[in-house]
Parts: C-alpha cells; structure tokens; sequence
DNA sequence: TGAATTTTATTAGCTGGCTAATGGTATTAC
DNA sequence: GTAATACCATTAGCCAGCTAATAAAATTCA
C-alpha cells in the first residue's frame, strides 16, 4: 500500500500550502485575502469583465466570484455596474485604489516566486513548466 | 507588469484545482471530502496518533483537525477517545469502516496519478520531485 | 406572438483552511 | 505547595471553494 508521501500529488499539496501561506500574509498587509489578487491580475490585464467571464478565465464557479467581488468591492478595490445592454450582466471595474494596487500585488508574486525557485536552473525551469502543463493537460 | 499566467505558482494552482476536483468527486462516493484522506493516509500508517500529532504531520492547525475530524466521527470513520495517563490528549482511532477505506482510497489515489503522469518518462519524474522538494524547501 | 430554453448572477448551506480567544490539564519554577 | 508557564483541544468567526436551488433577463423556437 502507498504511502501518502509517495504521491507525487501529495508533494504538490505540501509545496502548495506554505506557497499559499506566504501569499497571503504579505497580502493581509495590503487589505487582500489570498485568492482575490487573482482577480486583479485578470482585470490588470483587461478591466470591465463580466462575472462570467472572470468565472471562465480563473476556472472557478459563480457563486465564488460573487462571493470575492464582495469582499473586493466592499475594501473598494473594484466597483460593479449593470451591463448598458444586457440586463443580466455585471461588469467590474477597477477603482483607483485597485488599480493601485498592481504594483505591489505583482511584486509579492514576484518576490515568492524568486524565492521559491532559488537554486533552479533556467533549463530545469523550462522542463518544469513543461511537464507541469502537461499534467495540466492530462487531467482536463 | 508579469502576467498572471507567467508565474510558475500559478501554474501551480491550475493544476491543483483539477486534481483536487477529481479527487474530490471520486472520494465523494465514499462519503468523504477532500482533505479528509489525508488524516486517513496518516491513521493507516500509524494508529492512534493525537490530534496534535496530526496537525504537526499534516502541516495543519490545530482547529482544522478538530473539524475534520468532526466530521470523520460523525461518519464513524473513526472514534476519539482521551489518553489514560494526560487528560488533555485524544488520541485518534481507525473504526472497522475506516480502516476499509484504505484499499479504495489508496486505488483512487493511484488512478489519478497514473492519469496525471501520464507520458512522462521516470528520469523526468525523479528531476521533477527533485524539484518540487526543492522548492518546498526554499518556502520553509 | 407566446412558450420553452438558455444564460447570468445570487442565495443558502456545506467543507477545508486560517486566527484569536477560551478552558482544562501538566509541568516547571520558586 | 503554590504560582507561573506551557501545552492540548475546542469554540467562534473569518474567507475560498463547491453544489443545488432560485430569480430574472435574453434568446430560441414553434
């Protein structure tokens, strides 16, 4: 019988937790819960989603985005409007305060993502990204 | 500014999300939650660990032992009973029901990293747990 | 046109995770 | 022996995720 360390699923899951710890403690610091700062780099990157757009884009259910746009909207860090043509639609903006947050959002990333790949070399770091979306792949 | 999808974290995530999904769906028919596997893989390898020994092993706090288990008790998977000599621990048993969820659990375990290994070679699979321990490490 | 279907978003209610605060029990120090 | 400290577990309350059920608007189709 396997032993749980033996899965390699096993190892992601503990890589993943102090990964996410990390994250959030330097997010609580800027008014953020880990998760949401997923948001804002898809809006960064284009504001005024519709929440079922941002649902697709972050693979996660409805309900989840309704529930991390109240929170974002509630700490004023997006707004929501009603769409001009479609009645059903809500579509997020970044407020300003949001919008400022991009750079030190990014930054912590970053800075997490230097720290966890110290010591790895650029051509191991490709294969990783290889076979990592290949993973990817082969459970979709 | 990085896009969101460049990080190797969020790859990371993208890729958990279905695993645990996956895990999740199949271990629903045997009336359990992702997660709660994890204290099981512990329980078969050793019974009758305390709640504290748990939260160490799982990287977990104290409190999310607690509810788990909860919640593992309630499904009789396993009982809790307080140490004969120090009246704060409980220790944590396997009941009959849980012990059989070992064989099963195990066999869906393997199924889903078999399926997410799939066309990776075994050198690839040593560099990548090489990897992933690594930067498990730099994360401490 | 009018009815059935699809799409969008919300609410309610569950679990896994966390922190902070509480209450017991052991242990240590004085 | 008593007081201070440390340890174990629980509770309350928070957020991220999920499903199922609901409501409302748009679209499709007869």
């Amino acid at each position: 019988m396997a032993r749980f360390d033996e899965f390699l699923g096993a190892q992601l899951i503990q890589l993943m937790r102090p990964h996410r710890y990390l994250i959030e403690q330097q997010l609580n610091a800027l008014g953020l819960h880990a998760g949401q700062e997923i948001i804002l780099f898809q809006l960064w990157q284009q504001d005024g989603l519709t929440q079922s757009e941002l649902a697709q884009l972050l693979e996660v259910t409805a309900p989840t985005v309704t529930k991390m746009l109240r929170g974002l909207e509630a700490g004023c860090i997006v707004h929501r409007q009603p769409d001009s043509t479609d009645a059903r639609v809500m579509r997020v903006y970044l407020t300003p305060k949001g919008r400022a947050l991009q750079a030190p959002v990014t930054q912590l990333w970053a800075a997490v993502e230097q720290r966890m790949l110290a010591g790895i070399s650029e051509p191991e770091l490709l294969l990783l990204r290889r076979l990592l979306a290949q993973m990817r792949a082969n459970l979709r």
